[in-house]
RNA sequence: GUGAUCGUAGCUCAGGCGGUUAGAGCGCCAGGUUGUGGCCCUGGAGGUCGGGGGUUCAAGUCCCCUCGGUCACCCCA
Protein backbone atom coordinates (compact mmCIF):
# COMPACT_ATOMS: atom_id res chain seq x y z
CA UNK A 1 0.00 0.00 0.00
CA UNK A 2 1.04 3.55 -0.87
CA UNK A 3 -0.69 4.90 2.36
CA UNK A 4 1.52 3.90 4.94
CA UNK A 5 -1.60 4.10 7.68
CA UNK A 6 -4.02 1.11 8.12
CA UNK A 7 -6.41 0.18 10.63
CA UNK A 8 -5.19 -1.51 13.29
CA UNK A 9 -5.49 -5.13 13.40
CA UNK A 10 -8.83 -6.62 14.16
CA UNK A 11 -10.43 -3.27 13.53
CA UNK A 12 -12.57 -2.40 10.77
CA UNK A 13 -13.79 0.43 8.70
CA UNK A 14 -17.91 1.04 7.91
CA UNK A 15 -18.67 2.77 4.97
CA UNK A 16 -20.99 2.89 2.29
CA UNK A 17 -21.16 -0.06 -0.48
CA UNK A 18 -18.33 -2.47 0.84
CA UNK A 19 -18.19 -5.39 -0.40
CA UNK A 20 -18.22 -7.31 3.04
CA UNK A 21 -21.43 -7.37 4.37
CA UNK A 22 -19.76 -6.30 7.87
CA UNK A 23 -18.32 -3.16 6.58
CA UNK A 24 -21.39 -1.91 4.74
CA UNK A 25 -23.04 1.10 6.09
CA UNK A 26 -26.43 0.40 4.40
CA UNK A 27 -26.48 -3.46 6.18
CA UNK A 28 -25.53 -1.50 9.57
CA UNK A 29 -28.11 1.19 9.06
CA UNK A 30 -30.97 -1.67 8.03
CA UNK A 31 -30.21 -3.62 11.44
CA UNK A 32 -30.14 -0.89 13.01
CA UNK A 33 -33.43 0.75 12.54
CA UNK A 34 -34.88 -2.95 12.53
CA UNK A 35 -33.33 -3.41 16.37
CA UNK A 36 -34.49 0.27 17.64
CA UNK A 37 -38.24 -1.00 16.16
CA UNK A 38 -37.78 -4.15 17.65
CA UNK A 39 -37.26 -2.71 21.33
CA UNK A 40 -39.51 0.13 21.38
CA UNK A 41 -42.21 -2.74 20.42
CA UNK A 42 -41.04 -4.55 23.33
CA UNK A 43 -40.83 -1.20 25.82
CA UNK A 44 -37.14 -1.14 26.22
CA UNK A 45 -35.52 2.14 26.52
CA UNK A 46 -32.09 3.03 25.09
CA UNK A 47 -29.41 3.77 27.59
CA UNK A 48 -25.66 4.47 26.18
CA UNK A 49 -22.65 4.81 28.67
CA UNK A 50 -19.05 5.67 27.95
CA UNK A 51 -16.72 3.67 25.98
CA UNK A 52 -14.14 4.25 28.54
CA UNK A 53 -14.54 2.87 31.77
CA UNK A 54 -12.19 2.30 35.17
CA UNK A 55 -10.14 -1.06 35.13
CA UNK A 56 -11.55 -1.97 38.76
CA UNK A 57 -15.41 -1.86 37.49
CA UNK A 58 -15.01 -4.15 34.91
CA UNK A 59 -12.31 -6.62 37.04
CA UNK A 60 -14.88 -6.27 40.32
CA UNK A 61 -18.06 -6.87 37.40
CA UNK A 62 -16.80 -9.40 34.78
CA UNK A 63 -14.47 -11.49 37.44
CA UNK A 64 -10.86 -11.55 37.87
CA UNK A 65 -10.25 -14.83 36.99
CA UNK A 66 -11.97 -14.66 33.46
CA UNK A 67 -10.45 -14.82 30.65
CA UNK A 68 -11.95 -11.66 29.44
CA UNK A 69 -10.53 -9.44 32.77
CA UNK A 70 -6.75 -11.70 32.74
CA UNK A 71 -5.91 -11.56 29.13
CA UNK A 72 -8.12 -9.48 26.83
CA UNK A 73 -8.02 -6.26 27.80
CA UNK A 74 -7.55 -2.70 26.74
CA UNK A 75 -6.05 -1.58 29.50
CA UNK A 76 -3.78 1.54 29.97
CA UNK A 77 -2.61 4.22 32.75
CA UNK A 78 -3.10 7.47 32.73
CA UNK A 79 -2.22 9.60 35.87
CA UNK A 80 -3.30 7.73 38.79
CA UNK A 81 -6.32 6.03 37.26
CA UNK A 82 -6.42 2.67 35.58
CA UNK A 83 -8.95 2.57 31.96
CA UNK A 84 -10.27 -0.14 29.91
CA UNK A 85 -12.15 0.09 26.99
CA UNK A 86 -14.88 -1.41 27.77
CA UNK A 87 -15.25 -5.09 27.09
CA UNK A 88 -18.93 -5.21 27.34
CA UNK A 89 -21.60 -3.37 28.71
CA UNK A 90 -23.56 -4.93 31.09
CA UNK A 91 -21.38 -4.13 34.49
CA UNK A 92 -21.44 -0.52 32.27
CA UNK A 93 -24.98 -0.24 32.64
CA UNK A 94 -25.78 -1.64 36.13
CA UNK A 95 -22.95 1.01 37.62
CA UNK A 96 -25.16 3.26 35.61
CA UNK A 97 -28.07 2.07 37.16
CA UNK A 98 -26.74 2.54 40.48
CA UNK A 99 -24.97 5.65 40.31
CA UNK A 100 -28.17 7.58 38.79
CA UNK A 101 -30.28 5.62 41.36
CA UNK A 102 -32.69 4.29 38.71
CA UNK A 103 -34.64 2.14 40.45
CA UNK A 104 -36.57 5.10 41.64
CA UNK A 105 -38.44 5.62 38.18
CA UNK A 106 -41.18 3.61 38.39
CA UNK A 107 -41.89 -0.23 38.17
CA UNK A 108 -39.12 -2.79 36.37
CA UNK A 109 -36.37 -0.87 34.21
CA UNK A 110 -35.97 -2.23 30.48
CA UNK A 111 -32.85 -1.33 28.82
CA UNK A 112 -31.43 -1.94 25.68
CA UNK A 113 -28.08 -0.59 23.95
CA UNK A 114 -26.02 -0.96 20.77
CA UNK A 115 -21.94 -0.42 20.95
CA UNK A 116 -18.38 -0.90 20.05
CA UNK A 117 -16.75 -3.48 22.79
CA UNK A 118 -12.86 -4.18 22.79
CA UNK A 119 -11.32 -7.12 23.68
CA UNK A 120 -7.66 -8.13 22.92
CA UNK A 121 -8.01 -11.48 20.98
CA UNK A 122 -6.50 -12.74 17.98
CA UNK A 123 -9.04 -11.86 15.25
CA UNK A 124 -11.14 -14.59 13.48
CA UNK A 125 -14.15 -15.05 11.93
CA UNK A 126 -16.77 -13.58 13.95
CA UNK A 127 -14.09 -12.16 16.26
CA UNK A 128 -12.55 -8.79 16.30
CA UNK A 129 -10.96 -6.62 18.66
CA UNK A 130 -13.07 -3.71 17.97
CA UNK A 131 -16.66 -5.34 17.84
CA UNK A 132 -20.25 -4.44 18.43
CA UNK A 133 -22.75 -5.57 20.47
CA UNK A 134 -26.03 -4.46 21.31
CA UNK A 135 -28.51 -6.31 24.11
CA UNK A 136 -31.14 -6.12 26.85
CA UNK A 137 -31.33 -5.60 30.56
CA UNK A 138 -34.22 -6.62 33.12
CA UNK A 139 -33.53 -5.12 36.08
CA UNK A 140 -35.40 -5.20 39.04
CA UNK A 141 -37.26 -8.16 39.00
CA UNK A 142 -36.27 -11.72 39.43
CA UNK A 143 -39.82 -13.07 37.92
CA UNK A 144 -38.94 -15.70 35.14
CA UNK A 145 -41.22 -14.04 32.84
CA UNK A 146 -38.31 -11.38 32.72
CA UNK A 147 -36.19 -14.02 31.79
CA UNK A 148 -38.76 -15.45 29.23
CA UNK A 149 -39.41 -11.87 28.00
CA UNK A 150 -35.95 -11.22 26.80
CA UNK A 151 -35.95 -14.78 24.88
CA UNK A 152 -39.09 -14.09 22.98
CA UNK A 153 -37.26 -10.82 22.33
CA UNK A 154 -34.10 -12.33 20.58
CA UNK A 155 -36.79 -15.05 18.92
CA UNK A 156 -38.62 -12.22 17.77
CA UNK A 157 -35.83 -10.13 16.24
CA UNK A 158 -34.34 -13.63 14.65
CA UNK A 159 -37.85 -13.84 13.07
CA UNK A 160 -38.12 -10.57 11.84
CA UNK A 161 -34.65 -10.64 10.00
CA UNK A 162 -35.56 -14.28 8.59
CA UNK A 163 -33.03 -15.20 10.12
CA UNK A 164 -33.48 -19.70 10.00
CA UNK A 165 -31.27 -22.18 12.23
CA UNK A 166 -31.04 -21.00 15.10
CA UNK A 167 -30.57 -23.18 18.56
CA UNK A 168 -31.74 -22.22 21.76
CA UNK A 169 -29.47 -23.33 24.54
CA UNK A 170 -30.88 -23.00 27.85
CA UNK A 171 -29.46 -23.88 31.69
CA UNK A 172 -30.14 -22.92 34.91
CA UNK A 173 -26.96 -22.67 37.55
CA UNK A 174 -28.69 -22.28 40.60
CA UNK A 175 -27.90 -20.29 43.23
CA UNK A 176 -24.53 -19.93 44.87
CA UNK A 177 -24.80 -22.39 47.39
CA UNK A 178 -25.88 -24.77 44.74
CA UNK A 179 -23.34 -23.72 42.73
CA UNK A 180 -20.45 -24.04 45.40
CA UNK A 181 -21.60 -27.98 46.52
CA UNK A 182 -21.62 -28.62 42.83
CA UNK A 183 -18.55 -27.08 41.92
CA UNK A 184 -16.88 -29.44 45.08
CA UNK A 185 -18.72 -32.61 43.00
CA UNK A 186 -17.33 -31.58 39.88
CA UNK A 187 -13.82 -31.24 41.44
CA UNK A 188 -14.03 -34.51 43.56
CA UNK A 189 -14.63 -36.23 40.52
CA UNK A 190 -12.37 -34.72 37.81
CA UNK A 191 -9.18 -34.63 40.12
CA UNK A 192 -8.32 -38.26 39.86
CA UNK A 193 -8.21 -37.76 36.32
CA UNK A 194 -6.18 -34.45 36.76
CA UNK A 195 -3.23 -36.24 34.80
CA UNK A 196 -5.16 -36.57 31.62
CA UNK A 197 -6.49 -33.09 31.46
CA UNK A 198 -4.89 -30.41 29.49
CA UNK A 199 -2.90 -27.79 31.31
CA UNK A 200 -5.42 -25.18 30.98
CA UNK A 201 -8.26 -27.66 32.65
CA UNK A 202 -5.95 -28.60 35.52
CA UNK A 203 -5.07 -24.74 36.07
CA UNK A 204 -9.59 -24.11 36.08
CA UNK A 205 -9.79 -27.20 38.60
CA UNK A 206 -8.69 -25.04 41.37
CA UNK A 207 -9.31 -21.25 39.71
CA UNK A 208 -12.94 -21.78 38.10
CA UNK A 209 -13.98 -25.53 37.66
CA UNK A 210 -17.13 -24.78 35.67
CA UNK A 211 -15.31 -23.99 32.75
CA UNK A 212 -13.89 -27.32 31.90
CA UNK A 213 -17.30 -28.34 31.21
CA UNK A 214 -17.37 -26.45 27.84
CA UNK A 215 -13.91 -27.83 26.55
CA UNK A 216 -13.87 -28.79 23.11
CA UNK A 217 -10.73 -31.40 23.75
CA UNK A 218 -12.51 -35.38 23.15
CA UNK A 219 -10.77 -37.05 26.06
CA UNK A 220 -11.71 -34.08 28.57
CA UNK A 221 -15.18 -34.97 26.74
CA UNK A 222 -15.00 -38.28 27.13
CA UNK A 223 -14.15 -37.74 30.93
CA UNK A 224 -16.83 -35.51 31.49
CA UNK A 225 -19.61 -37.82 30.43
CA UNK A 226 -19.56 -39.18 33.97
CA UNK A 227 -19.59 -36.71 35.63
CA UNK A 228 -21.94 -34.88 37.77
CA UNK A 229 -24.68 -32.77 36.22
CA UNK A 230 -25.74 -29.81 37.90
CA UNK A 231 -28.62 -30.45 37.27
CA UNK A 232 -28.70 -32.69 40.22
CA UNK A 233 -27.47 -29.40 42.82
CA UNK A 234 -30.20 -27.07 41.99
CA UNK A 235 -31.91 -25.31 44.30
CA UNK A 236 -35.20 -25.63 44.69
CA UNK A 237 -36.53 -21.78 43.96
CA UNK A 238 -33.75 -22.32 41.00
CA UNK A 239 -35.32 -25.46 39.63
CA UNK A 240 -39.25 -23.65 40.18
CA UNK A 241 -38.32 -20.38 38.42
CA UNK A 242 -36.32 -22.76 35.65
CA UNK A 243 -39.62 -25.04 35.24
CA UNK A 244 -41.80 -21.51 34.86
CA UNK A 245 -38.90 -20.13 32.51
CA UNK A 246 -39.58 -23.30 30.15
CA UNK A 247 -43.25 -23.46 30.43
CA UNK A 248 -43.43 -19.90 29.24
CA UNK A 249 -41.34 -19.70 26.04
CA UNK A 250 -42.83 -23.13 25.14
CA UNK A 251 -46.47 -21.21 25.59
CA UNK A 252 -45.34 -19.26 23.01
CA UNK A 253 -43.81 -21.64 20.76
CA UNK A 254 -40.43 -21.48 21.25
CA UNK A 255 -37.89 -24.13 20.69
CA UNK A 256 -34.97 -24.85 22.95
CA UNK A 257 -32.37 -27.31 24.08
CA UNK A 258 -31.83 -27.99 27.81
CA UNK A 259 -28.01 -28.24 27.69
CA UNK A 260 -26.42 -28.79 31.48
CA UNK A 261 -22.68 -28.14 30.14
CA UNK A 262 -23.42 -24.55 29.40
CA UNK A 263 -21.96 -22.07 31.41
CA UNK A 264 -21.08 -18.43 30.58
CA UNK A 265 -17.47 -17.52 30.95
CA UNK A 266 -18.56 -14.50 32.76
CA UNK A 267 -18.29 -14.41 36.68
CA UNK A 268 -21.82 -12.95 37.27
CA UNK A 269 -24.07 -14.97 36.04
CA UNK A 270 -25.93 -17.27 38.25
CA UNK A 271 -29.67 -19.28 37.88
CA UNK A 272 -30.82 -18.91 33.96
CA UNK A 273 -28.60 -18.83 31.34
CA UNK A 274 -28.81 -19.78 27.86
CA UNK A 275 -27.14 -19.31 24.44
CA UNK A 276 -28.63 -18.72 20.59
CA UNK A 277 -26.49 -20.17 18.17
CA UNK A 278 -26.41 -20.37 14.57
CA UNK A 279 -25.56 -22.20 11.80
CA UNK A 280 -22.92 -20.77 8.46
CA UNK A 281 -21.08 -18.41 10.14
CA UNK A 282 -17.69 -20.50 11.23
CA UNK A 283 -16.26 -21.32 14.47
CA UNK A 284 -17.59 -18.75 16.69
CA UNK A 285 -21.27 -19.58 15.91
CA UNK A 286 -23.05 -18.08 19.42
CA UNK A 287 -25.32 -15.15 17.71
CA UNK A 288 -26.30 -14.15 21.63
CA UNK A 289 -25.36 -15.36 25.31
CA UNK A 290 -27.13 -14.05 28.27
CA UNK A 291 -28.46 -15.08 31.26
CA UNK A 292 -29.10 -13.76 34.76
CA UNK A 293 -26.87 -11.66 37.11
CA UNK A 294 -28.52 -10.53 40.17
CA UNK A 295 -25.02 -10.96 42.25
CA UNK A 296 -23.71 -8.18 39.69
CA UNK A 297 -24.93 -4.79 41.67
CA UNK A 298 -23.15 -6.38 45.47
CA UNK A 299 -19.83 -7.03 43.41
CA UNK A 300 -19.64 -3.20 41.95
CA UNK A 301 -20.85 -1.46 45.26
CA UNK A 302 -24.68 -2.08 45.62
CA UNK A 303 -25.50 -2.95 49.62
CA UNK A 304 -27.22 -5.96 48.22
CA UNK A 305 -28.63 -8.01 45.44
CA UNK A 306 -30.65 -6.17 42.24
CA UNK A 307 -32.15 -8.99 40.38
CA UNK A 308 -31.72 -8.74 36.83
CA UNK A 309 -31.46 -10.86 33.56
CA UNK A 310 -29.84 -9.48 30.27
CA UNK A 311 -28.35 -10.50 26.82
CA UNK A 312 -25.68 -9.57 24.91
CA UNK A 313 -25.42 -10.65 21.15
CA UNK A 314 -22.98 -9.90 18.45
CA UNK A 315 -23.65 -7.12 16.06
CA UNK A 316 -21.13 -8.33 13.27
CA UNK A 317 -22.29 -12.09 13.97
CA UNK A 318 -25.26 -11.45 12.70
CA UNK A 319 -24.62 -9.86 9.99
CA UNK A 320 -22.66 -13.00 9.23
CA UNK A 321 -25.42 -15.41 9.83
CA UNK A 322 -27.51 -12.50 7.49
CA UNK A 323 -24.85 -12.93 4.69
CA UNK A 324 -25.02 -16.29 4.94
CA UNK A 325 -28.72 -17.03 4.56
CA UNK A 326 -28.53 -14.54 1.74
CA UNK A 327 -30.51 -11.76 3.59
CA UNK A 328 -28.16 -8.83 2.57
CA UNK A 329 -28.69 -8.37 -1.10
CA UNK A 330 -32.19 -5.76 -0.99
CA UNK A 331 -30.68 -3.69 1.74
CA UNK A 332 -27.68 -2.63 -0.28
CA UNK A 333 -28.46 1.03 -2.08
CA UNK A 334 -29.61 4.57 -1.26
CA UNK A 335 -32.68 5.08 -4.07
CA UNK A 336 -33.62 8.60 -4.68
CA UNK A 337 -37.05 10.86 -5.79
CA UNK A 338 -34.73 12.82 -8.15
CA UNK A 339 -31.58 13.45 -9.42
CA UNK A 340 -30.78 17.22 -10.74
CA UNK A 341 -29.10 17.89 -13.80
CA UNK A 342 -27.48 21.37 -14.48
CA UNK A 343 -25.71 22.61 -17.24
CA UNK A 344 -24.23 25.92 -17.41
CA UNK A 345 -23.90 28.63 -14.55
CA UNK A 346 -27.06 30.00 -14.17
CA UNK A 347 -28.51 26.43 -14.42
CA UNK A 348 -26.17 25.68 -11.41
CA UNK A 349 -27.47 28.55 -9.02
CA UNK A 350 -30.93 27.54 -10.37
CA UNK A 351 -30.61 23.80 -9.19
CA UNK A 352 -28.93 24.48 -5.62
CA UNK A 353 -32.30 26.53 -5.15
CA UNK A 354 -34.67 23.73 -6.61
CA UNK A 355 -32.53 20.89 -4.73
CA UNK A 356 -33.04 23.20 -1.30
CA UNK A 357 -36.80 23.40 -2.21
CA UNK A 358 -37.43 19.53 -2.72
CA UNK A 359 -35.40 18.44 0.20
CA UNK A 360 -37.63 20.42 2.60
CA UNK A 361 -40.29 18.57 0.91
CA UNK A 362 -38.68 15.52 2.54
CA UNK A 363 -37.59 14.45 -1.31
CA UNK A 364 -34.79 12.48 -1.36
CA UNK A 365 -32.28 14.43 -3.63
CA UNK A 366 -29.14 13.63 -5.66
CA UNK A 367 -26.96 16.43 -7.46
CA UNK A 368 -23.39 16.15 -8.91
CA UNK A 369 -21.05 19.57 -8.08
CA UNK A 370 -18.61 19.29 -10.85
CA UNK A 371 -18.93 20.57 -13.78
CA UNK A 372 -20.14 17.50 -15.89
CA UNK A 373 -21.60 17.28 -19.02
CA UNK A 374 -25.25 16.14 -19.33
CA UNK A 375 -24.34 12.81 -20.58
CA UNK A 376 -22.78 12.06 -17.29
CA UNK A 377 -24.67 13.62 -14.80
CA UNK A 378 -27.37 11.16 -16.46
CA UNK A 379 -25.49 8.52 -16.29
CA UNK A 380 -25.23 9.25 -12.35
CA UNK A 381 -28.74 9.49 -11.71
CA UNK A 382 -29.23 6.02 -13.42
CA UNK A 383 -26.71 4.63 -11.49
CA UNK A 384 -27.82 5.83 -8.38
CA UNK A 385 -31.59 4.55 -9.15
CA UNK A 386 -33.67 7.39 -9.24
CA UNK A 387 -37.18 8.06 -10.08
CA UNK A 388 -36.72 11.02 -11.71
CA UNK A 389 -34.22 13.57 -13.36
CA UNK A 390 -34.69 16.78 -13.08
CA UNK A 391 -32.64 18.61 -16.31
CA UNK A 392 -31.79 22.26 -15.83
CA UNK A 393 -30.06 24.24 -18.63
CA UNK A 394 -29.99 27.70 -20.25
CA UNK A 395 -33.16 26.24 -22.17
CA UNK A 396 -34.92 25.48 -19.14
CA UNK A 397 -33.91 28.87 -16.63
CA UNK A 398 -34.72 31.21 -19.72
CA UNK A 399 -38.52 29.36 -19.96
CA UNK A 400 -38.49 29.33 -16.40
CA UNK A 401 -39.66 25.22 -16.85
CA UNK A 402 -37.46 22.68 -15.84
CA UNK A 403 -37.65 19.33 -18.03
CA UNK A 404 -38.71 16.33 -15.65
CA UNK A 405 -37.75 13.06 -17.39
CA UNK A 406 -38.83 9.51 -15.72
CA UNK A 407 -36.02 7.29 -15.44
CA UNK A 408 -37.99 4.25 -15.76
CA UNK A 409 -39.92 5.10 -19.08
CA UNK A 410 -37.58 7.80 -20.48
CA UNK A 411 -40.28 10.02 -20.90
CA UNK A 412 -40.16 14.16 -20.29
CA UNK A 413 -42.21 16.77 -19.71
CA UNK A 414 -41.70 20.53 -18.96
CA UNK A 415 -42.82 21.68 -15.96
CA UNK A 416 -42.93 25.25 -14.08
CA UNK A 417 -40.35 25.63 -11.34
CA UNK A 418 -43.08 26.49 -9.03
CA UNK A 419 -45.13 23.44 -9.66
CA UNK A 420 -41.98 21.09 -9.36
CA UNK A 421 -42.35 19.85 -5.70
CA UNK A 422 -45.80 18.97 -6.32
CA UNK A 423 -45.55 17.14 -9.55
CA UNK A 424 -42.90 15.03 -8.28
CA UNK A 425 -44.63 14.46 -5.23
CA UNK A 426 -47.93 13.54 -6.47
CA UNK A 427 -46.12 10.86 -8.54
CA UNK A 428 -43.22 9.36 -6.02
CA UNK A 429 -45.16 8.16 -3.49
C1' G B 1 -1.13 -15.80 23.14
C1' U B 2 -0.24 -20.56 19.58
C1' G B 3 -0.63 -22.54 14.60
C1' A B 4 -1.73 -22.77 9.28
C1' U B 5 -2.26 -19.98 4.97
C1' C B 6 -2.32 -15.68 1.86
C1' G B 7 -0.63 -10.45 0.31
C1' U B 8 0.18 -8.17 -7.90
C1' A B 9 -4.58 -1.71 -10.26
C1' G B 10 -10.62 0.67 -6.55
C1' C B 11 -12.56 -4.87 -6.87
C1' U B 12 -11.86 -10.21 -8.60
C1' C B 13 -7.65 -12.41 -10.32
C1' A B 14 -3.55 -14.05 -14.53
C1' G B 15 1.79 -13.73 -14.46
C1' G B 16 5.50 -22.13 -16.65
C1' C B 17 12.28 -23.70 -13.86
C1' G B 18 14.28 -15.66 -11.89
C1' G B 19 15.19 -12.55 -18.05
C1' U B 20 12.91 -6.36 -22.05
C1' U B 21 8.24 -0.82 -21.05
C1' A B 22 3.83 -6.08 -15.12
C1' G B 23 -1.52 -7.98 -17.84
C1' A B 24 -7.11 -9.18 -18.13
C1' G B 25 -12.24 -8.59 -16.67
C1' C B 26 -15.28 -5.43 -13.84
C1' G B 27 -15.36 -0.43 -11.89
C1' C B 28 -13.85 4.83 -12.65
C1' C B 29 -13.02 9.06 -16.33
C1' A B 30 -13.58 10.94 -21.37
C1' G B 31 -15.26 10.48 -26.35
C1' G B 32 -18.43 8.10 -30.31
C1' U B 33 -24.27 11.42 -30.12
C1' U B 34 -22.34 20.30 -30.48
C1' G B 35 -28.58 19.04 -24.37
C1' U B 36 -30.08 12.98 -22.85
C1' G B 37 -28.96 7.36 -18.88
C1' G B 38 -29.14 1.81 -19.24
C1' C B 39 -26.63 -1.68 -24.42
C1' C B 40 -22.47 -1.32 -27.70
C1' C B 41 -17.64 0.65 -29.55
C1' U B 42 -12.95 3.57 -28.83
C1' G B 43 -9.47 5.75 -25.74
C1' G B 44 -7.49 7.25 -20.85
C1' A B 45 -6.15 7.45 -15.79
C1' G B 46 -4.74 4.19 -12.01
C1' G B 47 0.69 -0.34 -9.71
C1' U B 48 7.70 1.87 -5.99
C1' C B 49 3.92 -6.32 -7.24
C1' G B 50 2.17 -5.01 1.51
C1' G B 51 7.03 -2.89 3.71
C1' G B 52 12.44 -3.56 4.71
C1' G B 53 16.86 -6.23 3.91
C1' G B 54 19.61 -10.13 1.30
C1' U B 55 21.24 -13.60 -2.92
C1' U B 56 22.03 -12.56 -8.33
C1' C B 57 24.58 -9.60 -14.20
C1' A B 58 19.10 -9.63 -13.46
C1' A B 59 13.79 -10.57 -8.28
C1' G B 60 6.52 -9.92 -8.74
C1' U B 61 9.13 -14.78 -8.92
C1' C B 62 14.43 -17.38 -4.39
C1' C B 63 15.96 -16.45 1.17
C1' C B 64 15.36 -13.71 5.95
C1' C B 65 12.78 -10.15 8.88
C1' U B 66 8.47 -7.24 9.50
C1' C B 67 3.36 -5.44 8.89
C1' G B 68 -1.43 -6.82 7.53
C1' G B 69 -5.60 -10.21 5.78
C1' U B 70 -7.99 -14.97 6.27
C1' C B 71 -8.98 -19.39 9.01
C1' A B 72 -8.46 -22.54 13.25
C1' C B 73 -6.97 -23.37 18.50
C1' C B 74 -8.13 -20.70 22.74
C1' C B 75 -12.20 -17.73 24.24
C1' C B 76 -16.75 -15.54 23.57
C1' A B 77 -20.89 -11.67 21.24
Amino acid sequence: MKNSFQNIEGTFDIYPGAQRATECTEIWSYLEGIIDEMMANYGYSEIRTPTLEHTGLIARGVGQTTDIVSKEMFAFERGNHSYVLRPEMTAPIMRAYLQHHLDQNPGVQRYYYIGPCFRAERPQKGRYRQFHQFGAEVIGTDDPRADAEVIALMTDLYQVLGIGDTTLKINTLGNAEARATYRDALVGYLTPFAEQLTQISRDRLSQNPLRILDTKVEAERVILENAPLITEYIDEESAINYESIKRLISSVGIPFVEDPMLVRGLDYYSHFTFEFEVKGIGAQNALAGGGRYDSLAPEIGAKAAIPAIGFAAGVERLILAMENQDLCKEHGSVKYDVWIIAVGDMAHEKAFQVASQMRKSHLRVGMELGHRSMKAQLRLANRANSTFAIIIGDQEVKADRATVKDMETGQEQEVFFSDLVERITKSST
